[in-house]
DNA sequence: CTGTTTTATGCAACTTGTTGCATAAGGCTG
DNA sequence: CAGCCTTATGCAACAAGTTGCATAAAACAG
């Protein structure tokens, strides 16, 4: 149960509506937490009746209207408490490594294309990170920008290692191709 | 929705029973595919209304007696096709990313201890890897073998990547703190 | 042969995440 | 100013995943 607290981090980085915090959960939060508009103005009302943040006053009351939000000092002490606290880590699922396991069993038709694909998605996202280091993170700076800069690195390092890895599975891939036509349950 | 396809994946590299699946998604496929045995038995339910599957007559009928379960031909066309297809690649959600976020915002308490347990957690992964690779990828083999030993890289590639991340970030961690202590919100 | 543990299957309720659509304000265009 | 597009918020239904518990046979201990 994390969003909410994605939520928070990103209101106190910043107040914002439930728009603005969509757009941002598209781009720099959304790289480790996505979540949908819809999961956000929800998360929003909890978070907003459970007294952890509150919209700052408005002239129009509600639909069509931009509605800010503020955390409140319970929210960034909820923030606080489960920043200081173990984490279940999630289950792995990925769809990619299952596919190559099932290609394993029924045949690898189509399977070069799926990774020239997802080769191509993890260069262009390696590349906007690399970008966003160069704008963002130029010279030393204190324990928020260093924090913020070994997720960026995170980022790098897992894209630069699925560019290694997918260039090496295609590689290999095309040359069981090469010996043997990949349809389904080519040799028995 | 790949949960099926794993499922149909595992009983055709073997037929087994809902208890076997649930062993082995704690082992071999759950390493990039996992599931609880709740998902399980209610997946095999449906696959086997589908006609995906059948289970292999038994003697007793239902409760506390092993049922094994076999794909049909229909079910191996159902995961012929879907590993054909495009997989759309599920949204990213890393919690100890989202923490790091968190914690540059309500201070660094705890995440050295949190940095050091996932470390520890990702270097028993890896050494579980490498055993696995020692052990059942000795000399060269059929596309079936190659394939697999691709995904075990995958799975050694990130593991080496995390516990070189996080061995890192703990060092800087561990330089922040004894700059500046890790009180909440501590510089301002 | 009785009680406990392990193996094995499964239901029900709940939480989380997704999809499709509805509503409404404001700006733009002819 | 009528119609359309974009921005902005939100409901409802659904799908997927999790948690807690129930049931029952077999194995084991005393």
């Amino acid at each position: 149960m994390s969003l909410p607290h994605a939520i928070l981090t990103a209101l106190l980085e910043k107040p914002s509506s439930g728009l603005e915090l969509t757009r941002r959960f598209d781009r720099s939060i959304g790289y480790f937490w996505s979540a949908t508009h819809q999961q956000i103005y929800r998360e929003l009302g909890k978070l907003e009746v459970a007294g952890f943040i509150r919209a700052l006053p408005s002239d129009q009351p509600s639909r069509g209207q931009k509605k800010q939000f503020a955390v409140l000092p319970a929210g960034r002490a909820e923030l606080t408490r489960w920043a200081s606290a173990e984490q279940e880590s999630k289950p792995i699922r990925d769809a990619l490594l299952l596919r190559l396991r099932a290609s394993a069993v029924v045949g690898r038709a189509g399977l070069d294309e799926e990774l020239r694909r997802h080769l191509a998605l993890h260069r262009r996202q390696l590349a906007e990170y690399q970008e966003i280091e160069g704008r963002d993170f130029g010279a030393a700076a204190g324990p928020e920008d260093r924090l913020r800069r070994l997720v960026l690195r995170a980022g790098i390092g897992l894209e630069t290692f699925w560019v290694d890895w997918l260039a090496q599975a295609l590689t290999e891939v095309e040359d069981m191709d090469a010996a043997e036509p990949p349809q389904d349950r080519p040799g028995g």
